[in-house]
DNA sequence: ATGGTTGGGGTCCAA
């Protein structure tokens, strides 16, 4: 028996500021369960019976104040999936839950700061070692065949038209080749398909994430795609349809990141 | 040319 299930990734950048943008979004697209990162709140303060009160009772959420958070929201039962710590760190960067036989793992990893240096710079550290354990997790734990998706801020943009300028990018750090390898390391892991683009050709511009900083984000375009959805062999010839839902960024106070949604038999 | 803005928590850090 196949389920059909609609799969979001989404940076809300503070979960509690965002509850009526949320709701506004579970409204238009109705997907089964929403994956969030950057929640930015302890777990006693996550706001579980509004969005339970939005259609989304079943909740596995991780928080730490101020910092980082994810949570796997979801119309439909869930069981807590296997998670871990990462780099010796307890910084709420890590879910997963298991439904119908899928497991479930949503990330946030680390953005990494802006000298792209492993010596200088320990947040690049922190960001390059999180990518090689969870690699190295995958690759001891899991196998090809496991029925799994993989969603979350990767931070990472791995493709050239994943980013506004291939050329300028590939010094900053979301675009470098070695965080790029890092990121195929992971990808290698299990053998994940990208889904955005099983459906969007590689050489169509792409991006899930605008800065804040610009006078006009859709004016200057310099977007990049952080955020992805991928899915383990056995679940690649079910994928449907992805969506990046670009004209949410234009929304009255956005997140910096706009949600990818995905359709899929399971 | 090294700006710019946002969020959380508290008068700065991270993105």
């Amino acid at each position: 028996m196949t389920q059909n299930l609609r799969i979001v990734s989404w940076n809300i950048n503070s979960v509690r500021l965002r509850l009526a943008t949320i709701e506004r979004f579970l409204h238009d697209h109705s997907p089964d369960i929403l994956c969030l990162q950057e929640t930015k709140t302890m777990d006693e303060f996550f706001p579980r019976e509004a969005i339970a009160a939005m259609g989304y009772p079943h909740q596995i959420f991780r928080g730490i104040k101020s910092y980082n958070g994810v949570a796997i929201l979801s119309r439909l039962p869930l069981e807590e999936g296997e998670s871990r710590h990462w780099y010796g760190r307890e910084d709420a960067r890590h879910v997963a839950a298991r439904l119908m036989g899928v497991e479930i793992h949503n990330f946030y990893i680390p953005a990494g700061g802006d000298v792209a240096d492993e010596e200088s710079n320990p947040k690049f550290a922190h960001k390059l070692g999180f990518i090689r354990e969870a690699s190295d997790w995958f690759s001891d734990h899991r196998s090809r065949q496991d029925r799994m998706i993989l969603v979350g801020d990767l931070n990472i943009a791995p493709m050239e038209n994943d980013v506004w300028s291939h050329k300028y990018m590939s010094k900053i750090v979301s675009h470098t080749p070695i965080e790029i390898e890092h990121l195929a390391r992971l990808q290698a892991s299990v053998d994940f398909c990208d889904t955005m683009r099983h459906f969007v050709p590689a050489t169509q511009k792409l991006y899930s994430w605008w800065s804040y900083r610009a006078k006009d984000w859709a004016e200057a375009n310099r977007g990049l795609r952080l955020d992805h959805i991928w899915v383990t062999p056995p679940l690649v010839a079910g994928l449907q349809r992805g969506e990046i839902v670009a004209a949410m960024r234009g929304w009255e106070s956005p997140s910096d990141h706009v949600p990818v949604v995905v359709d899929l038999k399971i």
